[in-house]
DNA sequence: GTTAGCACTCAACACTAATGAGTGCTAATA
DNA sequence: TATTAGCACTCATTAGTGTTGAGTGCTAAC
């Protein structure tokens, strides 16, 4: 591809990002003092559509990019991914010391989402390959108690569980017993079957072993791992003021576990960032739209995932450049944190 | 007001909660078998407009109820509540003996929202009179160690917590003096001020305690109270079918704080239900919505706060039966527990 | 007090230009 | 040979214009 129709698709991308309306010959060769005339674009546009960089909603309508034209865009048109002094500014605001990583993450997902009218998604660590360092009952009552069960990366959730019969001292000690047997164990290799057997083997009351295994798994099931934000903010792009249009995807927003998966497969190459547009998606509900991610380590461990969703119409550059942003800022932070 | 007006009010909202088109004389006359001409109707129906119990949207068309014609409704002409027995099956599968009662609640808001495309809203209990029972460090690693706090109802979620320099020993010293500081001391008196007095007190390493404090306050705060469930589900009705008219209510929905304080004011009377209906409600924003609430206990004891958010053309007969019906549910379970 | 009859209102719908942004093609031009 | 001016053509969008039909209010008769 010559370096005139480069220019002329570089140009049509930005201006329909950013005015959503398909681009014409003539607007194109004024507003982008392209020096050459509107024909001549419309001959170099033809071409264009002809190789599927370009299409056109209708015969006499300017041209949208196609989403191998977006994605050449991405790989070969951008101009060099920087961010806006602001951006970086909103940014570091939201980071003091005392910040909890989680939270941080919450109000930069937030962030992005208010100013790209996009949804945010952020997917924790998947803890199926973090391993129990032990698990530690507290007794709350003669009946209850709390499980806490601490892996190598953190504790899951507080989960509750209520005993029928033994006394305290009993519970504690198959407690103890239990918590030995699951040392080590990953957290994705256990399942029901995995514990019947296990508890079978041990000494003590049945009961309460069943009762603690069923707790586990309970509090293994449901940690959190995922969460979007600013699913209203994609209200406010032109694609979606057809209610039609918007409710499949809001739905699919509120059922997190479709929209986790997408994200899963991520190996988490911190530095990487992962675009998919459109019908690149797997997901047919998302044939219209793109997203990005990008995953975080801090201290080799990895923080998490935040990825944003919005229309194909997507401000690339501006999203990538915020993502490089937050990764080197997490990088800088951990550096920070070792030299001190 | 008369019999026959009364019928007649009885039959628009009826007929209107169900089309959502404005009703008109001679439907009502025919459909629901008054009796009397569409000519009478109409008389009765400018009578009862002018007293306001009735609007027109424009001039040449039927009637649909005012807030105040929806109240009297509610209040005096709603057939005995009494809820069909799919709707009580739905609820009754959600249940099993080892459902937990937060997982229930969930359970129950989704059913809610998808059968009746209405926004389910839940509110926990606000912990704020809940008492710490003790407070557990269980130490991680030597810099790092998760905080649980129990209280009377339960545990809160558990907290990481990060140390720099002093030996488990000390932590755990610290954090035994810490927990009997704060026993019997109650969620809600607790603020950075009263904290920072407390452990002035204490002997021991002045960091410590700083990280303990911040640890137990962030605990506190981040405990999750609020929840929404099937925001989507209001795109299915036909009142919302405008971009527009959604828009600021599912932003509003995304910022949970706004609507949990609506709901906060509700002294568990269990058994009651509240009703506000339109502009009754102070927030401006929900003036075309209705909100139904109703509160739960089980053994004494706050479960929680269900509500139902939807347009003022709301099935009010079918949400309060089914929320009575979870209430004697719960009511029941409890009983049953404390029999056996 | 009730009802039939009739004139009137008004949203919704279908139909018909008129507009204008945009294209593709052709022939002239540099 | 690449570029461009000119022109016919396309088609979504908008405004304007009946037409329809559901519904009302009023009056006079029952």
């Amino acid at each position: 591809m010559d370096e005139r129709k480069k220019r002329i698709l570089r140009a049509i991308v930005q201006d329909y990002v950013q005015s959503a309306e398909p681009v014409g010959s003539r607007t194109l060769a004024k507003k982008y003092q392209l020096g050459i005339s509107p024909a001549t674009v419309r001959n170099e546009m033809s071409d264009l559509e002809e190789e599927g960089f370009l299409e056109q909603p209708h015969t006499s309508a300017g041209r949208i990019p196609s989403v191998k034209g977006y994605r050449f865009y991405v790989d070969s048109l951008q101009p060099g991914v920087s961010i806006t002094k602001q951006d970086a500014q909103s940014i570091g605001d939201l980071w003091t010391p005392t910040t909890d990583m989680g939270d941080f993450f919450l109000e930069v997902a937030k962030m992005i989402s208010q100013i790209s009218h996009n949804v945010s998604l952020f997917l924790a660590p998947a803890h199926d390959t973090s391993v129990i360092r032990f698990i530690h009952v507290l007794p709350i009552s003669d009946s209850q108690a709390v499980m806490v069960v601490v892996t190598d990366v953190g504790a899951l959730d507080n989960e509750p569980m209520h005993f029928e019969e033994p006394s305290r001292d009993v519970i504690l000690a198959c407690a103890a017993h239990f918590s030995q047997a699951l040392t080590d164990i990953s957290i994705g290799d256990i399942t029901i079957a995995f514990l019947t057997e296990q508890i079978q083997a041990l000494e003590g009351n049945p009961q309460v072993y069943e009762v603690l295994a069923l707790t586990l798994y309970r509090a293994i099931a449901k940690r959190k791992l995922f969460y979007s934000v600013g699913a209203t903010q994609l209200l406010e792009q032109p694609e979606f003021q057809d209610i039609k249009k918007v409710q499949p995807i809001l739905s699919m927003l509120e059922q997190s576990d479709q929209l986790s998966q997408l994200m899963h497969p991520i190996k988490s190459d911190a530095g990487q960032i992962q675009i998919s547009i459109g019908a690149e998606n797997a997901n047919e509900e998302l044939k219209d739209l793109s997203l990005i991610q990008a995953s975080f380590g801090k201290d080799k461990q990895a923080v998490g995932t935040l990825a944003v969703l919005g229309p194909t119409r997507m401000e690339y550059g501006r999203i990538i450049g915020i993502l490089t942003y937050i990764q080197q800022f997490i990088t800088g932070l951990s550096k920070q944190q070792t030299k001190r």
